[in-house]
DNA sequence: TGGCATT
């Protein structure tokens, strides 16, 4: 009872980190809670590339229980952090990943729970959605506590067809994402601009945003944005009074195929009223630029680049008016 | 066959 502070109680695991949180924002935001014996970004050893997870351990488990409490949910740029513990590792939690095919369309994590349950506990579960259309891939991951609850889940369930589906399930043991990021697909780890790259550090505050976990849904992707038929709109924030049409063309160029930009003029003092809107054509491009352009100083002060029908839930700045 | 759940 006495020592509640054994890493069981202390070490908490951090998902959904943004790709771009630097190891000092990750220490700096823990830290506000209480102080801590270390914390690390898992990143690929040569390209130092993040999985998007991390581990941070507190001296007491009353700060970690408080970093749970107060930082989960968080909004960092486009992601919404969790904070948990951390399950004891050891090989049993290692290869307990599945991979499952053939959901029925309508499924989504809510279903898919319901038929892996029995067979163990849940950590993580996802069905993939394409993200231009927001229908299921009928494909989807379930991430066991355990490698035997995974084989047991696959023993009961392979080639049967649950209710509500109308052929059999597939599944397999997934294959290990974190070991072997994508290097293919030049969308995937675009660099960023030079400019912003060698700026000073993006403030905190400015991307952090407070939200309700009760609220949405951890899995949701892109929560609140929807694909036009002209391609992606993204509202620009804070970029300055000088800059026109070419500035935008110079930011967000390097990170895709840009279809339009448009720069709002003060009419009266012929020049920019801060913002703009740049329409990009894919959906991924434009995410990579906002997970790489948001936050980011510009000539001195942090931009802010959202998807313009994200921006309700952004602390918003000025009317939309386009 | 995931914008990444065990360092």
């Amino acid at each position: 009872m006495e020592d509640q502070n054994d890493e069981s109680s202390t070490n908490l695991i951090i998902n959904y980190l943004p790709q771009t949180l630097s190891d000092e924002e990750f220490r700096s935001l823990f830290l506000s809670v209480g102080p801590i014996t270390s914390s690390k970004i898992v990143r690929d050893k040569s390209t130092n590339y993040s999985y998007g997870f991390g581990f941070v351990v507190y001296e007491r488990a009353q700060d970690a229980q408080r970093a749970i409490e107060t930082l989960s949910g968080l909004q960092l740029q486009n992601k919404r952090i969790k904070v948990a513990l951390a399950r004891p590792g050891g090989d049993q939690i290692k290869g307990a990943n599945l991979y499952v095919r053939n959901l029925p369309t309508p499924w989504k994590e809510t279903e898919l729970n319901k038929l892996f349950d029995p067979y163990g506990k849940i950590i993580q579960s996802r069905v993939l959605i394409d993200l231009a259309t927001g229908v299921s891939k009928r494909v989807g991951f379930v991430l066991y506590d355990t490698r035997d609850e995974a084989e047991n889940a696959i023993k009961c369930l392979s080639g049967k067809t649950p209710e509500g589906c109308t052929e059999p399930i597939m599944i397999k043991f997934a294959d290990d994402n974190t070991k072997k990021i994508k290097q293919q697909g030049s969308v995937q780890y675009v660099p960023i601009p030079n400019f912003a790259a060698g700026g000073p550090m993006r403030t905190q505050m400015n991307r952090f945003q407070r939200f309700n976990p009760m609220a949405g849904n951890f899995n949701s992707q892109v929560p609140g944005m929807a694909p036009s038929q002209q391609g992606y709109t993204l509202f620009v924030y804070n970029i300055g009074f000088l800059a026109t049409d070419r500035t935008l063309w110079q930011l967000f160029s390097p990170f895709g195929t840009v279809q339009k930009v448009n720069i709002m003029l003060d009419h009266e003092k012929n020049q920019c009223k801060g913002y703009g809107f740049v329409t990009m054509t894919n959906i991924t491009e434009a995410q990579n630029a906002i997970n790489c352009l948001n936050g980011f100083y510009f000539q001195g002060k942090p931009l802010q680049v959202s998807f313009k029908n994200q921006n309700q839930n952004q602390n918003q700045q000025v009317p939309l008016t386009n």
